[in-house]
DNA sequence: TTGAATATACCGAACGAACGGTAAAAACAA
DNA sequence: TTGTTTTTACCGTTCGTTCGGTATATTCAA
């Protein structure tokens, strides 16, 4: 009766003999990989029941809550991916330099060098109306700026400007990835890679 | 027996007598808000029916080809749009900062200030797997950055710059709109189109 | 060390609902 | 009339979901 709880924490499950099947997080990861191709609508539970490689009623034992607690604990652990690869570097004690140079190692590996999109941008909806993801959305992408600016800041950028130039590296991050989908090609996203440490650095004080 | 052809032509419908039930321009209009709120797979013909004040048999009698007719058909009229409102004016005899400026009144108004999302991104698929609009989103991708390139070869920018310039314009646009969607504000389209004008412009030679 | 009892992981088959789509007739215009 | 537009009613399929059940571990009493 472990699983019961959809939320972040991930952690509490102590004391309880694995059972090795088909490993979560490679589960999570590949329910993932769906949910960023295809969307959430797009993403139906046959294409997520293939791609587990599991039928469709299995992967209702592992997430009774359906579809969306599949999507949820997807989100979760990207969340979870981020924090641990991007956002801790991103605020470590090392030279502004060398955090931008892990920040688009990491990135290029996070979006598979352009080919995987962004689950913050698959599973966002209209901005009027706001989905059933909204909240870790907003609290994602507040999270991945404010840790930008961090960085920017430590870098001698003063807090304003810090938060422009950080804001604007995600705006053109997700804007490179947009074009790539929609160029079907992989080369806006790599040049932005390329670009990403003077757009971050040059012109600091 | 009218409206066979999907295609993006949409002119070849002379001596027809316009018969002003329900717009096609207005209707079409409609369903493209539909689209680029829920996408493709969220767009469901109930509510593209509702969205048009049609029944869905209806719709059917207007798009013979169903949803994807309906999507291609919105694809070309946002496109025309984009041709007419945006590329022609980039293209104009007129200094290259009013044709910023008005680049930046008419994106405002394509994208209701930032409320609605961009039909390009909503309807491309993922990189790896082209989807049925694949070609008409890249051709109109390609349109948009050459023409805006050419507005910033005539301010003054050598070839190459231009080109990165305006790629890195479009993608600053996109990822404001996905910044807009995350977030559930639409400032960060607002900010980027008050800081579109230096971030085209300045630094020129 | 057994053997029953209990959990866990998975699957085949089916559910009602909603999907995209169609046929035929009613309503409307010319 | 004739032809177009819209509607009501329906089709087959797929959707997300649930049920009943099987096989394999794990637990625990004897």
């Amino acid at each position: 009766m472990r699983r019961r709880v959809a939320g972040v924490g991930a952690g509490v499950e102590m004391h309880m003999a694995r059972r090795a099947t088909i490993d979560d997080a490679r589960l999570l990861e590949k329910l993932g990989c769906v949910f960023r191709e295809c969307g959430y609508e797009g993403a139906s539970l046959a294409v997520l029941a293939k791609a587990a490689g599991l039928q469709k009623a299995s992967l209702y034992h592992r997430f009774p809550g359906g579809k969306e607690q599949m999507a949820r604990e997807v989100l979760a652990a990207a969340e979870a991916l981020i924090a641990r690869d991007i956002l801790m570097p991103l605020k470590s004690k090392a030279p502004p330099a060398e955090r931008v140079d892990i920040l688009v190692r990491q990135l290029n590996g996070f979006y598979s060098a352009g080919r995987q999109a962004c689950l913050l941008n698959m599973l966002s909806a209209a901005p009027t109306q706001e989905g059933p993801f909204a909240k870790e959305i907003k609290r994602a992408f507040a999270a991945i700026i404010a840790a930008l600016a961090v960085a920017l800041r430590d870098a001698g950028f003063d807090a304003r400007s810090a938060r422009v130039r950080s804001e604007r590296a995600v705006m053109l991050l997700q804007g490179s990835l947009v074009l790539c989908r929609g160029m079907g090609t992989t080369r806006p996203f790599r040049d932005f890679l390329k670009r990403l440490p003077q757009e971050l650095l040059a012109g600091r004080a």
